[in-house]
DNA sequence: CTGAAAGTCTATAACGTTGTAGGATGACCG
DNA sequence: CGGTCATCCTACAACGTTATAGACTTTCAG
């Protein structure tokens, strides 16, 4: 059925390596054979198989992506980013996902199904920093995201603690002292949550205010409904607060909607920042400040490194940063006290 | 490096036939030779070379999808429903990102880089029902999406027209009879856009309501930026409305937006419906009544009839329609007239 | 004119898996 | 006891590609 190299050498006649010389661009080859072997692969229509290809060579052109959920939002855009960053490589992308289960992580880094690709870009969201061990496995592999650092592998992150910090500060730098925070992780100390939630604390710190513990409405997932059901949580509390910080853009639009249902203005009761830069936030009402934590820099530096690791980079472990910035839009947009 | 069939046979003190047999669960094998063999993979940690079994098996259970970009919701949530529809199959899925770019829409169908894939998942969104003919290739092909209709492959799609005019009869049941339409593209008779317009125009025929076409905002692609912007033209025209169908929920979202900005209460001035039953719908202010466009069940049939297609199956082109739901949320909720 | 080097091509052996064909053993039936 | 059959295993050949080694030409300096 399928056109080979055999097929095409017969028909011009010449020699199958002849032929994958011609394909891979061999230097010593005469124009009237090459011009011969061209017409034959476009006369019968021929493609290299890749599966014996990548037998042959032991690379595969595609790496892995594990991500959560494309539901998500901010995983969509991160994998668009990607994908993107990949081809520029001339990478195909394999998506998996785990829905941030423990379990499934595990699983994906001792799977064999994973072979298909020649390296995996991994955001986990189940595992913790005592799983670092795991990661030591025998492809290579990037690590993205922040549940775990100072594993044994690249890891490209957002600044987390910085980031949130330059968050929280922007609302102070509105005169607001009562800062909501919703999405903590109960307990978690290195995460998205745990390291967000600390660059909270290190602002009001240096802005002289106490911490105080029941502002931080906890959740689970960071899914829309979760930020929801935490406003309404809080405000039953019926603890003050003048802002509000969404641990992420998803968090802050639901928790934005339940405040507006409570009748509650933002900015002017309570100013909001999320974090994520997500497209949707420049279009909710009132349009949600954020962090623009890097995206595309994230997706390109992983890329890269991964690329640099397939072709046999060898040095120990590095951690890459990307330069986050404060976006201010109407939800906090409020004169600087 | 690797370890092989090879070396666990000579472990196994077996031949490496055997060693796949038992991989591969022949029924023949003593218990012991099985038990001796197993033994030998864990502890060599063999796992079987994927790129080397496609090649000898020609599947390699991975399929491809190409949709415009996963950074547009509609998509991440497809992907996101096929990827685990796929995974109840053991698939693995590939994604493409096409930018709905005609020219890149081509080069997927003859690209030699998804030979890596038995078979395609495709949603065009450049392509239109003169490139029915571009779709008679010589790999598993399912059509996606409502671009193209007729065509040499099978086809999962939605009800468009049915769904909108669905929709319209929904507007219309609250008495509303001046409905705005935010999304349309010029001159478009198939495709996502002409035939929610058509479905709009029937329900308008069936209620004896002339069609106004100074009421149908144009766009081109359907971010949400084109939802605001196009709104934001239709309110310049000062054409009248009581209500708006957004052709998705993306355009409707941000239409909703400038509604709002321009003092306009949604549903009391302007009842609004969308079209996709994105999550995001579910947490605006106020909350987006829909069209659940039945994403799930286009997910599962679409791979499971691409499988069929992968296993051999052999009969003329088919057409699916997924079934459709109308979803009353706070932005239509009006008693009944 | 000669030998070395550069240019052009080919035969053959891998890569790691599965399919085919068949050999060896023992059980069971007539 | 001979033959058939099920059971268990193996040797070998493929799948389509690229790497290796080498054969044969041509070029060109000495």
């Amino acid at each position: 059925m399928a056109v080979t190299l055999k097929d095409v050498a017969l028909a011009a006649g010449v020699s199958i390596k002849t032929v994958s010389n011609v394909i891979n661009d061999y230097q010593y080859i005469r124009t009237d054979t090459k011009q011969r072997v061209m017409e034959a692969i476009a006369n019968l229509g021929y493609s290299p198989n890749l599966s014996a290809r990548s037998l042959r060579s032991g690379k595969t052109g595609v790496i892995g992506l594990a991500v959560p959920e494309l539901s998500l939002s901010y995983f969509a855009e991160l994998a668009d980013s990607i994908i993107k960053a990949a081809e520029r490589c001339g990478l195909k992308v394999l998506i998996e996902q785990t829905g941030g289960d423990r379990a499934r992580e595990l699983e994906i880094l001792s799977s064999p199904r994973l072979q298909m690709t020649d390296g995996l870009l991994f955001s986990p969201l189940g595992l913790s920093n005592e799983d670092a061990h795991h990661l030591n496995v025998n492809f290579p592999l990037v690590l993205l995201g922040e549940r775990i650092f100072g594993g044994p592998t690249d890891h490209v992150t957002m600044s987390n603690v910085q980031s949130a910090r330059a968050a929280t500060a922007h609302l102070l730098s509105k005169g607001r002292t009562r800062i909501a925070v919703v999405g903590g992780h109960e307990g978690e100390i290195i995460g998205s949550a745990g390291l967000r939630l600390r660059g909270y604390q290190q602002a009001l710190k240096e802005a002289g205010i106490p911490f105080d513990p029941r502002l931080v409405a906890y959740t689970t997932l960071w899914h829309r409904s979760n930020g929801a059901t935490s406003m309404r949580e809080l405000l039953k509390t019926g603890v003050e607060f003048d802002a509000m910080f969404g641990l992420n853009d998803t968090l802050a639009l639901g928790a934005m909607r339940v405040l507006q249902e409570a009748g509650l203005r933002i900015p002017d009761d309570v100013a909001v920042i999320g974090f994520d830069d997500l497209d949707e936030g420049r279009y909710s009402l009132p349009t949600l400040s954020t962090i623009d934590p890097g995206r595309d820099e994230i997706a390109a530096t992983a890329v890269r490194i991964l690329q640099e690791r397939i072709s046999g980079h060898d040095a120990s472990p590095r951690e890459f940063e990307a330069r986050f910035q404060v976006i201010e839009r109407e939800s906090s947009m409020l004169p600087t006290s």
